[in-house]
Formats: structure tokens, C-alpha cells, sequence
DNA sequence: GTCCGACCTGAACAGTGTTCAGGAGGACGA
DNA sequence: TCGTCCTCCTGAACACTGTTCAGGTCGGAC
């Protein structure tokens, strides 16, 4: 009747949703699992791979079927998606940005959203930034979002009534693609 | 011979550039001016918002001169500036980035940005969305770069030899910026 | 039947931010 | 000159944190 890596990551999403991530500790997740904290480390070496797995279950468990063919589309699809995934859970903008920032996983929405733009008539070097350029412009933006919406449950006064504009902002930065793949003299393989 | 906040600020400062940000604590910051953890508590209310200050400190010492006229210039001078602020001290991306996601301080660029694209001729109400687009990107971009520039520096085997591409990222916004300014039939003033 | 390895306990280490009662010392009004 | 106030600070404590480690239990394999 051990416990797995699997059941490990499920409590702490589920404490995660529940309390946030400050109060996500080795000690509360253990207690949550009838254990104590260092019986944790038989199953994960630290709390950092730990969270890396948690924000991979966020993004897994946030993902939809592709629909869409043209390339602008599928970012916006995968755009979309990471964001709804993000919001989904208490904290998951936070988590899942730091996850990418320190390189602990969650590299699925970079590797979508560069699949996505390879097949945009981009420059070849141009890809990589492009995706990056999308990226962060979502972690960034989501987790404004998310914060000042927490803020504002928490009890605060200002509910902040800004329709969401992630819509305009992600218009912007596709703009600015499809400016990069209409300027001439560049898609050297086509 | 007290000390003043603006003490505190500074040495906070140093001891970040030196050590990184997980090591400036109140029990180190003390002890680097001669005093007591609790004797901070005089001076500040709480860490939060020292590093609150701290990060406006950053940005302050990496003010410029401001030169361009043209908004698509003024937007890239404030980009860079910010930028540059950001990589002049270890850790200061993140520094910066969480002061600016918790809205404990840091709030001139996103006003520099916003004025710059006050007079662009976009639809007033795509202005503060493009801003904080634009913010965006450049925190995302600086944080991954700083965190490879540090992880490579600090004794690991790759050091990632692709040149900054800020620009090239930049550019794509600001591409976008010009699409929206160009749009007919929205700018109402003017 | 013995050994091995997975799994777990309980204690400990070395910190963290923050609070609080109290003390020293200068300024200031009576 | 005395007494009071206020600023600045100490030292101890609180309630935590992630992580390590010696030791113990227990099921399955040889």
C-alpha cells in the first residue's frame, strides 16, 4: 500500500488548489499522505522536481484536442490553452512560470508553440525567438491576471473590472508575425 | 550614527550583486550593518517591501537620458534601458519581475512605456494592453537570459552561445504596434 | 531461512521572517 | 535640573522551512 510519485503529484495539486502554493510545504503534503516529511524523499528528490511535476500535471491536465491547421491559428490554440491551464488552479501561473523559468520542466507549451510557428514561413533562425516571444508574453500576462484576480477574491476592495485582454495582446505579438513572414526576401527553404 | 532606510536599500543592493538573491536575508543584512535582524524592523516593514525599494533602486541606477522622439524609438530606449537595469545586477530580472508581478513597486517602466505609446495614434483603450505587452516581453526575455547567463557562469559545461535576440523579440512586438497603429479607422483623436 | 531492498520513522541541522519586552541615550519641555 | 518621551536597538523567542541520516519494519527473492 505504498505510496507513488503519481499519488505524490495528485496531493500536491490538490493542496496546491486548495491553499496555494506557500503553503504547498514537504510537511503539509506528507501529513496529507499520512507520512512524515522525509519519507517524501524516497519518492522525489527534491521539492523543486517535485513542483516540476506538479506544473507538468497542470499543462497535461489542461490539454485540449488541435484543431486548427494555419500556423496563427495553432498559436492562438496553444496560447489559449496554456493560459486556461494556468487558471485553472490556484496559483498556476506562478508555478508554471517558474517551473520554465528555472528549467524544471513544463517545455511542452515552448515545443507547441515552436511546432506551430515552424510551419509559418519564418526565417529559420526566427523561430526559436518567436516562440519565446509568444511564451512569455502569455506566462507574463496570465499571471498578472491571475494575481490581481486572487487579490481581488481575497477580500480587496477594487475588483478591477478590465475585461480580459489577453485576446489584444496575443493580436499584437501575431501581428507582428505574420509581419515577419510577409517581409520579403527571407523563407529561404519554399 | 542610526541608520537610514536608504542604508539599508544599499547594502541590501551590494549584497545581492554579491551573493544572489536567496542570500540576502534579514539576519545577513544586519549583520553586514552591525545590528540586530529585529533592528530592521525599524526601518522597514517588512522584507517584502525592502526589496520593493531595492528593485526601484535598480531601475534608478540604470536610468538614462532619454533621446528618441519617434514612439517606436522611445519604446525600444525604454525596453533596452530596462533591460540593461535588470543584467547590471545578479539576480535583478527576478528582483524586478516579482516586485513587479506582487505590485510591491517597480512601476516606472510600465508608466515610461505607456507614455511613449500614449502618442502613438493607437485606440486608446489598446494602449495599456500594448504596455504591459510590451513589459512582458522584456521581463520574460531578461529573466531567461540572466538565468542561462548565471547558470552558465557558474561552472556549468554549456554556455549557450546563441547572441541576444532581444532585439530580434523586440522587434516582433513593435511590428505588431505598428500593425495596430496602422489599422484604419480607430484612432479617433487626431 | 536468510538476506536484501523498498519504505518509512523520528530526530536533528541549519537556517527563515517576524514579534516582543525591555534597555540605552539623546532631545525637549517644565 | 529633572522627568518624560521617542528613536534605535538587543536578545530571546515563535513557528516555521527543506533536507539529511541512523535506524527499524516488512515483503519478496534466492
Amino acid at each position: 500500500m505504498s505510496r507513488t510519485r503519481e499519488d505524490l503529484v495528485r496531493v500536491a495539486l490538490r493542496l496546491l488548489d486548495a491553499h496555494g502554493l506557500a503553503d504547498v510545504t514537504m510537511r503539509r503534503l506528507a501529513a496529507e499522505l499520512g507520512l512524515q516529511a522525509s519519507a517524501l524523499y524516497h519518492h522525489v528528490p527534491s521539492k523543486q522536481v517535485l513542483l516540476g511535476q506538479v506544473a507538468d500535471e497542470v499543462l497535461r491536465l489542461g490539454a485540449r484536442p488541435r484543431r486548427a491547421t494555419a500556423w496563427d491559428d495553432r498559436v492562438v490554440e496553444v496560447a489559449h490553452e496554456l493560459r486556461d491551464a494556468m487558471l485553472a488552479y490556484r496559483d498556476g501561473a506562478e508555478l508554471v512560470s517558474t517551473v520554465i523559468a528555472f528549467g524544471l520542466g513544463a517545455s511542452q507549451p515552448l515545443a507547441d508553440l515552436t511546432a506551430a510557428l515552424a510551419d509559418a514561413g519564418l526565417p529559420g533562425d526566427l523561430v526559436p525567438t518567436a516562440a519565446r516571444t509568444v511564451l512569455h508574453f502569455v506566462l507574463g500576462h496570465t499571471l498578472e491576471e491571475q494575481t490581481h484576480l486572487q487579490a481581488g477574491s481575497a477580500g480587496a476592495i477594487e475588483d478591477d473590472p478590465r475585461p480580459s485582454d489577453f485576446a489584444a495582446g496575443l493580436g499584437i505579438v501575431l501581428d507582428g508575425l505574420r509581419v515577419a513572414v510577409a517581409r520579403p526576401g527571407l523563407p529561404l527553404t519554399r
